[in-house]
DNA sequence: TTTAAATCGGATAAAATTATCCTGTTTAAA
DNA sequence: TTTAAACAGGATAATTTTATCCGATTTAAA
């Protein structure tokens, strides 16, 4: 469905969110413990997230990553998603063709939009926000 | 969503069930062209779908592929999914956690479980005979 | 002022996916 | 019977994705 990159992404901004929410700041060290993740490739991603204005970086000793509560209000999963894996999941054809539309649809076009269309609508309905508070209260997780 | 192997069986599977409709068995090349896929590399993914019992092949001179309208009315776009790409688009956690589940849910968990549980509803309640119909008809493609 | 913790970013490596090549076998038609 | 068209399948190559490494810069604390 989602890159592995974007997986990581997505774990990695939700828990910086929750820490954020505590007033607690987290490096990429944390940030890969927490989420199980390779933490040079976390990194990387970290990186995309913080030029995306998805997060802020603070450079520096005592340094690691944080969000405003603006931003956790926000951002919608779609566009983390979209930053990282770009609008293929949201936009292209489930059999891969490059043009597929109404006017020329593939044989899957129909039935299709309507199951992207609902992945969509609940990207775009959930905010970071939304899926932080039930993490920092240990209703939900990011690792076995 | 898919892979490329996935989204070229799917492909390939409509074109040949579509021509086997009008009584045609189809090549590889025929397969290939009609469907804009790489040759050697569809002829990798119709070994599969023959295996798979999805379609079957007949070798030698004026060889090809067939299905019976038999295999297209038992076959849904779930099981050519399943053969090829396996079944994590199908149980596979939004967030790649590995254990996720009811009990301990990643963040994502219940929202995506529902988005989840309407794609696998439409891939298993739409056959290739649904779908090849309105190929055959001209009504939908498999390329530009 | 020095030191060490931490991000930044470019280079490189490993793994998975996608794609091609080539030889052998089957089989219909010449 | 010979020939050529077509699938089967193993080996290899190219590309993309995933992952690591390392030197440079920033900054708080010793």
């Amino acid at each position: 469905m989602f890159s592995k990159a974007c997986e990581y992404a997505v774990r990695a901004t939700l828990l910086v969110a929750s820490h954020s929410l505590m007033d607690e700041r987290v490096s990429v060290k944390d940030i890969a413990e927490a989420t199980a993740s390779p933490v040079a490739f976390t990194a990387k991603i970290m990186q995309q997230l913080n030029r995306g204005g998805i997060l802020y970086s603070v450079q520096g000793k005592q340094g690691g990553f944080e969000m405003t509560r603006e931003q956790m209000q926000a951002t919608k999963l779609s566009q983390i998603v979209t930053l990282i894996d770009g609008d293929r999941v949201f936009t292209g054809c489930g059999l891969g063709l490059r043009e597929c539309n109404a006017k020329k649809p593939c044989p899957l076009h129909e039935r299709f939009s309507t199951v992207r269309g609902e992945l969509k609508a609940m990207l775009d309905s959930t905010t970071v926000l939304d899926l932080a508070l039930g993490l920092k209260d240990g209703l939900t997780f990011l690792r076995v």
